[in-house]
DNA sequence: ATACTTGCAAAAGCTTTGCAACCTT
DNA sequence: AAGGTTGCAAAGCTTTTGCAAGTAT
């Protein structure tokens, strides 16, 4: 499940799995983040659609698909959300830069899904999912260190 | 580090070494999050306050105690940013109920240490940190399985 | 034809900022 | 006394909602 296309085909499956209709924007939005591994923020979203759309659009439609479970809501950054489909095999654990702010996807989080099964096992919480977010300074930024660039 | 007396004394002795004053509001803001060791919501924690005091006020805190390191922000439910001490010892994994959002801490999350270390040598990232979230259905909520409190 | 969706506009929330008065150091 | 802080009010954003018009099925 890994090019745009396949990811971008799972989603318009699940939207009429979930009744949806495959609008222009839904279509456009879907597209969007079929493109992006690691989650986008609302306002990227907006800019990365072939086509503009209304916010309210867009905003309903991130809460129909969330709640078709199409897409995760993530909440990396304060004062903006994030979503990233949540193709089969996807990962939910991230290596964030604290100072330029690029997501990368982290493969190997083996460890944690170890974890969230003694959590289960332990704690009687059903359903369990996770997400992990490691904060550094990436290595470019390391280089540019310019200290006032960092908050 | 665990009654909120010890970690208040924390947090006073950071603020004095930021050069932060202690104020009143500071006073009443540090001494509400000290007694809670989960993340405490700034609507939470307004009403927590012995002494009310502008939201305005709070939220300049909350900015400056952020800078100062002595408290984390942790973007656990959308819409609501939750803040928490950073005592020394302090966790930052946390598993949280769908359902009726409680948040507990997690105590024994070691593998996610062990992880953060091999992260940091592969990805090249300094100053490392992570936070983790278990989101599940607790036990309470499992009893009462009304599908209509279930979003 | 039906009823789900969209855009527009307005409302509602949450967060930030300006500024004079106030209080800690 | 000096300057960091506060409260109040207003501005800025992000997110949500109402409604008539538009469109997928």
């Amino acid at each position: 499940m890994d090019s745009p296309t396949e990811r971008y085909e799972w989603a318009v499956g699940c939207l009429k799995d979930a009744q949806l209709r495959l609008t222009r924007p839904r279509q456009c939005i879907l597209r969007a983040l079929a493109n992006q591994k690691a989650p986008v923020s609302l306002e990227r979203l907006a800019d990365d659609l072939e086509e503009a759309c209304d916010v309210a659009t867009i905003y309903r439609t991130m809460h129909r698909l969330r709640q078709a479970g199409i897409v995760r809501q993530v909440n990396l950054a304060a004062h903006c959300a994030c979503f990233t489909l949540i193709a089969p095999g996807e990962r939910c654990d991230y290596l964030v830069c604290r100072d330029c702010g690029v997501i990368t996807d982290l493969p190997d989080a083996e460890p944690i899904l170890e974890l969230e099964k003694q959590v289960a096992a332990r704690s009687g919480f059903r359903a369990l999912e996770h997400e992990t977010e490691f904060y550094g300074i990436c290595p470019d930024c390391q280089r540019n260190t310019n200290p006032l660039r960092h908050r």
